[in-house]
DNA sequence: GCAGTGACTTTAAATATGTAAGTAACACGT
DNA sequence: ACGTGTTACTTACATATTTAAAGTCACTGC
């Protein structure tokens, strides 16, 4: 009835604030997302591959993250071989640019939770995925 | 009944490997923790200084972060007065030492999520809370 | 032709989150 | 003394997300 526009408050999936922490907990606040990026950062870069790492993420949570991530241009996903089909997934620039997160996150862990890797321990670890002994 | 120990999988609540990132999303991978955290970094101390946040976190969550916040030993609550009793929370070191983590974000953020601020603009927030024009 | 692998999807149950209302202690004004 | 307001929460319940487990589909290698 009333011309009153509803002053629609609160378009869905629209971010919370301007805060860039808020903004980046809305795409990757959550217990799995990062250790994706994690892995990609690491080397990794297949579905498989992800779901071998030691935390064990559920596989429909795997999906639905690369998903996401795919959908928000931090990762993508390029198929790289027909019969049978596989597919790679690789960090664009956005992606790659949360590893300073990634670090700053390891080196508190390393400074508070006893029993996490050093930052240089992880640095040695970029790049030897799946390279057997 | 059976004296058969059925051999306890997971003691609950414990570490999922020994990746800073996997530790530290434990604790903070969520939603709301570290906007709490972006809280008292910037000077807020209060229950209802949180509560007044543009994100607008529910009541029953803040509770339950602040309690999961002082058993992990990153923030410490006081009491500054009775009568009315009231009560401050304020980071430990361990808390204070999360602010690279946040300003890691603040960056990425501002450099991928139009809007946000930057990082010298959340500097100079820092202590402004609650200072009336 | 059949077990095995990679990359997922589907289903149901357990858990977490969001929304709203309620509680308790106290201060302040009338 | 009473009603209103503030701070700091708790409780109840509906909804959403996560988890575990099983299933699908294309294909390979034996």
């Amino acid at each position: 009835m009333s011309g009153a526009s509803p002053e629609r408050e609160k378009p869905p999936g629209c971010k919370r604030s301007a805060c860039g922490v808020a903004s980046t907990l809305d795409l990757l606040g959550d217990k799995w997302t990062l250790l994706v990026v994690r892995d990609l950062l690491l080397g990794k870069r297949t579905y498989s591959e992800f779901q071998k790492s030691p935390e064990g993420i559920p596989t429909n949570i795997l999906a639905e993250r690369l998903r996401r991530l795919q959908q928000a241009g931090i990762i993508e996903k390029m198929q790289y071989q027909d019969r049978p089909v596989r597919y790679a997934y690789t960090l664009t620039d956005k992606g790659r640019d949360l590893g300073p997160v990634l670090r700053s996150m390891v080196v508190w862990a390393n400074k508070y939770i006893p029993g996490t890797f050093t930052l240089e321990e992880v640095d040695a670890m970029i790049g030897q995925v799946g390279r057997d002994a």
